[in-house]
DNA sequence: AGGAGTTTGTGAACGTGAGAACAAACCGGC
DNA sequence: GCCGGTTTGTTCTCACGTTCACAAACTCCT
């Protein structure tokens, strides 16, 4: 089962270990920009906003890419890290759901910028058929298939309303798609080996609301 | 240090806990929206989306409000578990960066259910100035300081490009703000005491394709 | 060449979280 | 009042994640 050549890196990444891989990822494009050519784990981890031992521990799970006693070089980790990730390659990205929220998605630029193409828009309101938004043409939904499956579209994003989400997932999963990020506020069911993340903004609200009153209550000042 | 009254509820709730806890809510809210008073742990962890066991510990920290051989009261539960998060109040909120992205958030319906009040979209464009988004005028960012302390406002979201947030963070901490809820790709620094949150759509992205790419690799069919 | 200084990679200790399993508690019927 | 069936609250165990601490490995200087 866990059976792999020799050739291939490390496996099994831990799950907190790959969320923090594109904060790196960032943080490195970044020092690029400064013209930051090397860098030590404490001043990568400054950067991201992590411990440094943590960030070594994560680095050590893509194999030793660092020099001791120097550090890391800033494009070989970041090419390291990008391989890993898998965003050397583009991804190609359908949005579904082009209201309010998918208008400023499929304006967001950090979709292109980050190994993500957006390949198409989709919307079931027959009123916004042709419309276009960043260049791109909204198309009926129900195109879907064609478009997966002509484009090699792994990755969906669902920006519907929280009632029509659940049905838009089966869409997706039914014509291929098997990674979906969710913004409508709702628990999606999946088949197996189809992995969702979910992107809600009242919850993270209410988070905040929880500390903000345990500091209000805790501190009578 | 933890000295508290017997009156006061249980404390030290797990944060994995404190993440989940909003969902139980929109889970019991649907419930009640469908008529349904009483519910079982195990219906109620099915339409979260999580295992009945983690429910029912994540609920025991809050205290004993189910009946064994019953289940829960939906309302009352409801309520407890409001109360503590502490949604059970309206919470200002600030929103600064009307661009695509504050356009969206401006006009999610989702912060008024919520517990949430937007008072200000506040934006340094001067072309902005007056324009009216979601029934609420675009103000100038400078007015931040007099907008959070006329109406107490604790928590904000910043929406604008990553250059800008370090600096609106900075002028929110300065005028009393201690929430933040970050859009913009870029780690915040802030003093001890203020609680930030990020929401990273190219994150987000960036996982799924790890785990796409594994995917394919994987299984060459 | 060797030693001082630096920084990585990792083993080991600790803390937090997940899930299985079960006793305690409750309801309804008789 | 008691008994069988049901469901909670909690305990126990295991897995995962974080942090410390340090040996190994490298550079630079003499
Ligand atoms: N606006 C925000 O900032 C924000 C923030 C967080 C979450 N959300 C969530 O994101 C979702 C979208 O929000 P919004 O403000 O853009 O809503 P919206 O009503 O403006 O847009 C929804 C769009 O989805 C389309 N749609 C409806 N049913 C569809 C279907 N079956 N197939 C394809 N398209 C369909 C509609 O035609 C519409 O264009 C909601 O679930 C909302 O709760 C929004
Ligand atoms: N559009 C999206 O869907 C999306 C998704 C994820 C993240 N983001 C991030 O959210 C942020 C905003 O995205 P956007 O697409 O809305 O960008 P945008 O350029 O459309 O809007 C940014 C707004 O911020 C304002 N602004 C700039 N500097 C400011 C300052 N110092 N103080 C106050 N206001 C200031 C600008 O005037 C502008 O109106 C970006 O950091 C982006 O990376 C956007």
């Amino acid at each position: 089962m866990t059976s792999r050549t020799p050739t291939d890196s490390a496996r099994d990444i831990p799950e907190a270990t790959v969320a923090r891989l594109p904060v790196y990822l960032r943080a490195l494009t970044s020092l690029t920009e400064q013209g930051i050519a090397t860098c030590s784990s404490e001043e990568l981890a400054t950067a991201a906003g992590v411990n440094s031992a943590k960030l070594r521990k994560d680095l050590s799970y893509l194999g030793s890419y660092g020099t001791r006693g120097v550090g890391y070089d800033v494009d070989y980790l970041r090419y390291q890290i990008a391989r890993e990730i898998g965003v050397t390659q583009d991804w190609p990205v359908v949005i579904v759901g082009i209201g309010n929220l998918g208008h400023a998605l499929a304006n967001f630029s950090g979709f292109r910028s980050r190994g993500f193409r957006v390949v198409a828009l989709l919307d079931a309101d027959p009123a916004r058929k042709g419309e276009e938004v960043a260049g791109i043409e909204v198309r009926p939904f129900d195109e879907i298939d064609t478009i997966v499956r002509e484009n090699g579209v792994a990755i969906g994003v669902i920006a519907t309303p929280a009632h029509a989400a659940q049905d838009v997932a089966d869409r997706m999963v039914a014509c291929g798609i098997s990674s979906i990020l969710n913004f409508a506020p709702t628990v999606l069911t999946v088949p197996p080996g189809v992995d969702v993340r979910k992107v809600d903004l009242s919850i993270e609200l209410q988070i905040l609301a929880y500390h903000e009153q345990r500091k209000a209550h805790g501190e009578p000042l």
